[in-house]
Formats: structure tokens, C-alpha cells, sequence
DNA sequence: TGCCTTAATATGTATATACATAATAATTGC
DNA sequence: GCAATTATTATGTATATACATATTAAGGCA
């Protein structure tokens, strides 16, 4: 989560949120560098003439996004970045093309139900074989096709899907409704289109595309692979790195 | 910040850090699902048998992760997850190398100090001209080119750098020693490689690559923009969503 | 001067209490 | 039956107090 102060109404002015806002600021601007130690909370307390609490509340919360660090007896510590951590916002193929002011629309071009096989063993990460849903699409922007989607999902997750035609309803969204809460891997590179690719985004054959490939785990199983092949000119990427997050 | 709790000694055990583990996992594996009534504060300072305080800090906490929505007078809500955010952690390109198991070896390729040009103030979103410092550098893995690195680096924010030869080191780790608590924003996607890159590569005109673009601020201003083309057999980048983050 | 013991101190966690406030439910009057 | 008013209630924020605990500093002694 965002640690900035915003104009929130719900929580603008309010002394914590003061408290952690001045402080971040100063460690966001660099006033106070990585190792420097930050007032001890009963100096704070003084500063804002307010409790303890508060001031805990405030540092605690700095520390949980991984700006402070806090040491018992020692005080609070401006930390040094790990990594940086680009949040990479994943959304519906649908508002990708929309927000390009195109009209979207899906294809669905095969669908297989079958048993598991080995391949699909290691790309869902499954300890045994059973049922799975194979699925390949197309999602146009405009007249141009946008994204070819190849998914497989794993039937024992999501055992409704077998029921599922697909036709007019993307599975992304779909499978977002009934497993909201899932965890996901993404795998992003760049790939020549081979000959499938190339007839499925009428690009040329070795034409270079941007593939992103998602393993979904729902409840501590794999829910659903899928690999999106993007043309090279028709997408981009955005993440973004604010200090704040974890 | 991560809400699943962790075998994590400093907190593990702690009565808020059970509350906030307990409901977060009903929520991610769906038991709860969105639009569910988290049960009131009262009746939670009941079923864990302590003080509202304690409950409403993890709910709080809940919150500002954005797993469960809060409405005063009305409840505590499951919320429908945003666009799903992965994080996607950019690490110093010798990292990733040595990650291959593999020897880095970085290589300045040009160095010019200069007055930006308009092509530089769009960018690096400048508002007015000034002195730049422009690079063009390889990284290096074993013996294969493994990046090709262009980057502009605005002066005015990072006056220190017009006396960098960047003869031995990157310019990325020596930034971020500098200004370690910045804002990013990177552009991912798939190009064919031109001349310049073939070659600064040694790979073949045309051949798919993966791009990523990132400009950097500091306080309150620009301080870089880079380019890195990676091979597309050379890289791949990985970006993990787990619910728990704002 | 170095080591051991004790004291001090800053953070960690929790509870009790209080008041604010937004929203919902109940009541009253027409 | 509906609108207005009042009461109730769940969360928002803050403070006071307490005890736990890890770490640092001080003191004493050899």
C-alpha cells in the first residue's frame, strides 16, 4: 500500500497520518539518508505533543512499508532500497485495448478438454494427472488482432470450466470471478513469432512479440497457465516504483 | 508490505498477527469471498478474547493492504481484488548475471557530457534545457553480451556524476547509492534489434529483444532515463502477485 | 584495561477508556 | 405509507497505562 499522504479525506489531518507523512517525506527526498536514525518516539511525542501511541502507530506502519527499520533500544533507522520493487498493474485484456480508444473483441479458437499430459504437468506445477481445459483465443483491438491467448486450466481447481464454452466470455474474467484471491507468477521476454503466432496475430514469421506467461494459484493449488503473445509494436508494459510499497 | 504472516520470530505468535493471518486467509482461499461481512470488531474482541484495540489495528492493517474494505456504522467487507498488482523486482544487472551463475563484466562503451537536446527533455520530462551526461555501456555474462545499457542522466539532479568516469563501475548501483529513495517508471516491450544493438549485442539485425525502459525521479525531479535491450533468449523477467499488496 | 553484572532505555504488544462521526435502524407524526 | 427526527451502532482516532523484552550504557572489580 501507498504510504504517501493523499487528499484523503478520510484520513487527511489526522495526527498519525501527519506524523507518517512528514517523515516519509523527509525520507523520500533524501533529507534523511539510509542510516539515518530517525527521533526516538518519545522525542517525536514531544514534537506533536501526542501520545506514544500515536507516534508507534505512525513508525510502525513506515517500517511495515520498508522505509524504517526498527530496533528495540537502538531506535528507528532510515533504511537503504532493497531491490527496487515496480509494481506491474495486470489488467483485463478488454481495458488494455479500450484504453487505447480501440473496440475490443474476443475469439475463441479452439477448445480441448483432455487429461493432463507431462507438459502440462510442469507448466501448472502439478503433483498428478487429471482432468484440464486447453484454450486458445484471440483478442482483437479494432480490425487488428491484439493478443494470442494459449491457456490451460486445471479442471480439478475450477471444475465448473468443464461446463464452460468460452465463446463469448474471455477466461481471463471469467476465472477472476471465481478466484479472485489467487497468487500469480509472470514471466515476461521476448520471443520471434513462429508459424502459429504469426497466422494467429498476422505478423510476419519471426517478427519480434512480447509474450507474458501467468501460473495462477487459487487455495494452494495451480488454478490456471497462460501464455499471451503480444505483437512488438502493439504493446507496452508499464510498472511503476513507489518507495512506499513492501 | 506482505500481510501473509511468516515464521517470522519478531511478530509470529502475536495476538494482532494471528487476527490479521486468521482472516487473510479465509479471504484468499476464498472462503470468504468479495462482498462477505468480515464479522464486527465486537464480536472478534469476543472469539479472540482481547481488546477492540488489538482487533482493529489488524483490521486495520487488512485494509490498508486492500483485502477487506471498512465502512463505518455498516461493517468490514471482503473487497473484489484491484486490477491484480505484481511486483516486479528490478535488481542491479551484475545480480541477475551472477543469479545464471554466471561472471558479470560491465564495459563503458561511450561517455559525452552535453547540453540536452529535445529529444532528452522528452525523456527525462524536463522542463527546461541543461547539462546532461549521456552513456552507452555492455553488461556482460561469461563471455556473451548480456545488456546493452543507453542512458541519459540529468546533472542538475546528480551534479556528482559530471566527475564519474563510469570507467568501473555501472552507472545503475552508483545512482542508487545516490539516490537510493527514488520514483520509477519502466516500459517493457519486445523490439527487432537495429544495427547498433546487433551489433553492441552480437546478434542478428532483426532479431527479437526485449526492452525495458526506465526514468527515475528523485526529489521531485528527473534524475535518469535508461534504455536496456536485452537478447531475447537471454533474459526473461518474472513478477509475482500475492494479494496482500496495496 | 577488560570482563562481568546490573541498570537504564527504547521499542513491542496489549488493554482500557474516551470521544468523534458516519451510517443504519427505529420511532413519530401526518 | 412516507418523511422527518431521533436513537443506536460500528468504525475512526487518540490517550493513558501497563508489562515484556532486547539492547545499550554504566559501574565495579580483578
Amino acid at each position: 500500500m501507498s504510504v504517501a499522504a493523499t487528499a484523503d479525506p478520510e484520513v487527511a489531518g489526522s495526527l498519525h497520518a501527519r506524523i507518517l507523512s512528514d517523515i516519509s517525506e523527509k525520507i523520500m527526498s533524501g533529507a534523511w539518508a539510509p542510516g539515518h536514525r530517525v527521533p526516538f518516539e518519545h522525542e517525536l511525542t514531544e514534537q506533536y505533543n501526542c501520545s506514544r501511541m500515536t507516534v508507534n502507530k505512525a513508525l510502525s506502519q513506515l517500517a511495515k512499508a520498508g522505509l524504517i527499520e526498527r530496533r528495540r533500544r537502538s531506535g528507528s533507522f532510515v533504511r537503504r532500497p532493497r531491490s527496487q520493487a515496480a509494481v506491474l498493474e495486470i489488467h483485463d485484456i478488454r481495458v488494455e485495448v479500450e484504453a487505447l480508444g480501440l473496440a475490443y473483441r474476443y475469439e475463441r479458437v479452439a477448445r480441448h478438454r483432455r487429461r493432463s499430459n507431462g507438459a502440462d504437468l510442469s507448466l501448472l506445477e502439478l503433483g498428478q494427472a487429471g482432468p484440464v481445459l486447453t484454450l486458445e483465443c484471440r483478442h482483437f483491438a479494432g480490425e487488428r488482432p491484439f493478443a494470442h491467448e494459449q491457456r490451460l486450466i486445471n479442471l480439478a481447481a475450477v471444475p465448473e470450466a468443464a461446463g464452460e464454452e468460452f465463446l463469448d466470455i474471455a477466461p481471463g474474467p471469467w476465472l477472476i470471478g471465481r478466484v479472485p484471491w489467487s497468487e500469480a507468477e509472470h514471466r515476461i521476454r521476448a520471443v520471434a513469432a513462429d508459424s502459429r503466432t504469426a497466422q494467429a496475430l498476422d505478423i510476419e514469421l519471426g517478427a519480434p512479440c512480447l509474450v507474458v506467461e501467468r501460473r495462477t494459484w487459487g487455495a494452494e493449488r495451480p488454478v490456471t497457465h497462460v501464455r499471451f503473445t503480444y505483437a512488438a509494436e502493439s504493446h507496452t508494459l508499464v510498472a511503476r516504483f513507489r518507495p512506499s510499497q513492501g
